[in-house]
RNA sequence: GCCGAUGUAGCUCAGGGGUAGAGCGCUUCCUUGGUAAGGAAGAGGUCAUGGGUUCAAUUCCCAUCAUUGGCUCCA
């Protein structure tokens, strides 16, 4: 007799050994045919292996991200089987599923390519397979087997995984005519793929290691329905239209210029109002928490980058050192503002009781990212920091640590970034060679921000690894409009400048004292930010920061002299307002000015004329009726008001 | 930097060995209107740049530059 428990805690008796999928069927025909995988006490497994013992399980379906890692895993080894088909000699590498589908990395051998042309033959190939129905037959062999199996299949990649595994059991799965190196879960058959899209194909390095030969990388994603993969790819275009490249040029924020070069931004004037407003809003909370606004050049000496250990670090990757005619002196483009201000700190003494010092500076800094790095204004060669470092004493360095997450909360809430994850970048274990600094400073760091992040109940990972080479630091990670990550804030502890620079400050004892560095960008860069911020927002600013508040449409160009009335007395209230007196009809006025996405458009004819009043329509939210001019002012103050006072400081 | 793709009007894109097209935008004219596209005419392109093949290249080939999807990197 064996118990299974379900996760209701309810229990089932079966006689001998069942499979999950047979457990599904005896629940409910409608779910034997959903569900994709199965968890037995912890483990994920396939639905056709037998459970012989008592068990907890959870059943897996479409929804869960176990359901549908078993549907992508087992349409990758669907690729590779079609690939094998179609690339006869090919070399298999890896072939997981990810957050939306799966990619194999394969090797063509004799200079073969895959383009996206061939990818219809691709899908079709593995459409023909899927109908099919192969079982995926899972076996265990020995590590000795496996290596006999692949040897004599000739996939050196294969034989490289397997040689790294612990000795014991090794299990193949295996569709048709191909079988792989994996561990599972997957589907009872290929049946259960019916729809099928190769997205796009890209090189990999082989292990993520650039030294190692570059294979090719097939991304794909499958379906159960066809009409799955349709809403699919809808969403996928829909998430085009939020790019921030596509609405940066819409809305005219910002531009780049072969002849200016390339990863080089060039702010548009209503993209530079918009960045201007967002850098007066931190500063006017960071004059409420202490800090004092310095400004430093745009260059340095090479030595400065040479005494802070940067440039050791990544001279060569950086852009190259200027230097002056007569004299030679060697100069760098400041790829960070941190010696600057070093040396601003040091331009005098500090006694304990001064500290914290926090100095800000909206620098910008340049970095020779390499070409193919290059993305829009998420990835640039020249960014503006919203860079401020906090020297304090080592007792006051958690406090003053949750003082910039409370910044940078403030900052995320009033642009409503609900979606950040916040990652605790620490040490790699395994190679401390990477870094600078000694292991006590390092650990009183690390434990600091860990101890911060507790204390201010952020949800948060933790990545060992991930510190930069002087400390270990939090940073604040957000989504754009693909799924791809970015990191925005950053709050970084350093022992090493301090010690570099030899900073000081006088202590009770009248003795010298190293102070401790914290370096902050709530934003992280001006042009990431905004990037991130334009496809969060679709490009439809909250009021208080977009470029243009209101427009004004009049009916006809009758009332033209009335409109700028209305628009004399709006800006003279501080509200930006435009006026759309093209001849043109009133609907062909809404339409442009909506896809301009100005949050309020106002018209004006003979009926607002004669009463001195306003037609109020708000954006992608249609007519709102009248009112006077005074009240039209005070909603918009309000409502700006609203959603810039809306922080306190502790 | 590496692998793949792309580069045609201000924007979005079609085309194709015989020196170019659409829609939107722009200019002018008609129209003066009531809540998401009124009508007409016109201007605008060394088809990214440089080589090569050809009687002829924007089209085919090569290189360069830029953009782009990934990989590696990211102080």
């Amino acid at each position: 007799m064996i118990k299974i428990t379900l996760p209701d805690n309810s229990v089932r008796e079966y006689e001998e050994a069942i499979s999950g999928y047979d457990i599904a069927k005896n629940i409910s025909q409608s779910l034997a045919k959903e569900v994709l995988a199965i968890t037995v006490n912890g483990e994920i497994w396939d639905l056709q292996r037998l459970i012989t013992t008592d068990s907890k399980i959870k059943l897996h379906k479409w929804d869960d991200e176990e359901g549908k890692h078993a549907f992508w895993h087992s349409s990758a080894h669907l690729m590779a089987e079609a690939l094998e088909a179609l690339y006869p000699g090919i070399k298999l590498g890896i072939g997981p599923s990810i957050e939306n589908g799966f990619y194999y990395d394969v090797d063509l051998v004799d200079g073969r390519v895959i383009s996206d042309t061939d990818f219809p033959k691709i899908e079709a190939k593995m459409k023909e397979l899927a109908q099919q129905k192969n079982e995926y037959r899972r076996s265990e062999i020995s590590k000795k087997d496996a290596l006999d199996f692949f040897t004599k299949k000739g996939d050196e990649y294969k034989l490289e995984l397997i040689n790294d595994l612990e000795d014991g059991t090794i299990t193949l799965y295996k569709q048709g005519n191909f079988t792989d190196l994996c561990r599972g879960p997957h589907l009872p058959d290929t049946g259960y793929i019916k729809a099928v899209k190769i997205l796009n194909v890209a090189g990999a390095y082989w292990r993520g290691d650039e030294k190692r030969k570059q294979l090719t990388r097939v991304y794909g994603i499958t379906f159960p329905k066809q009409k799955m993969l349709e809403e699919h790819l809808v969403l996928l275009e829909e998430a085009k239209k939020r790019d921030h490249r596509r609405i940066g040029k819409e809305l005219e924020l910002f531009t780049f210029s072969q002849r200016v070069g390339q990863g080089l931004p060039l702010w548009l004037p209503k993209g530079a109002q918009l960045r201007e407003r967002l850098e007066n809003f931190l500063k006017k909370i960071q004059k409420l928490y202490g800090y004092q606004q310095v400004i430093t050049p745009h260059i340095g000496l090479k030595e400065l980058w040479v005494t802070s250990g940067h440039y050791e670090k990544y001279g060569k990757d950086s852009f190259q050192p200027i230097s002056t005619p007569a004299e030679g002196e060697e100069f760098l483009l400041k790829p960070m503002n941190c010696p600057h201000h070093c040396e601003i700190y040091k331009h005098k003494q500090h006694s304990y009781k001064d500290l914290p010092v926090r100095y800000a500076e909206f620098g910008t800094v340049y970095r020779y990212e390499q070409s193919g790095e290059l993305h829009g204004l998420t990835r640039v060669r020249g960014f503006t920091q919203d860079d401020a470092h906090i020297f304090c004493r080592p007792d006051q360095l958690k406090d003053e640590f949750k003082k910039v997450m409370d910044i940078i909360s403030i900052i995320f809430n009033a642009l409503d970034f609900q979606n950040f994850t916040a990652q605790v970048s620490l040490r790699d274990p395994d190679d401390k060679t990477k870094y600078i600094g000694s292991d006590e400073n390092w650990e009183k760091s690390e434990n600091a921000i860990l101890e911060a992040v507790k204390e201010k109940n952020l949800n948060y990972v933790v990545e060992y690894g991930e510190a930069a080479f002087y400390g270990p630091k939090l940073d604040f990670m957000v989504k754009d409009a693909l799924g791809r990550q970015w990191q925005l804030g950053t709050i970084q502890v350093d022992y090493n400048l301090p010690e570099r620079f030899e900073l000081e400050y006088i202590g009770a004892d009248n003795q010298k004292h190293r102070p401790v560095m914290i370096h902050r960008a709530p934003f992280g860069s001006m042009e990431r930010f905004v990037a991130v911020l334009i496809e969060h927002t679709a490009g439809k600013f909250p009021l208080w920061l977009t470029p243009d508040q209101v427009v004004i449409l009049p009916i006809s160009e009758k009332y033209n002299d009335y409109a700028k009335k209305v628009l004399n007395f709006l800006n003279n209230c501080d509200i930006r307002t435009l006026i759309d007196d093209r001849n043109e009809k009133i609907g062909k006025k809404i339409r442009d000015n909506e896809m301009k996405r100005i949050p309020y458009l106002l018209i004006v004819g003979e009926k607002e004329f004669e009463n001195e009043t306003v037609s109020v329509r708000v954006q992608g939210d249609g007519d709102k009726g009248s009112m006077n001019m005074n009240e039209f002012a005070d909603l918009i103050t309000n409502e700006v008001k609203a959603q810039t006072e809306n922080y306190k400081i502790n």
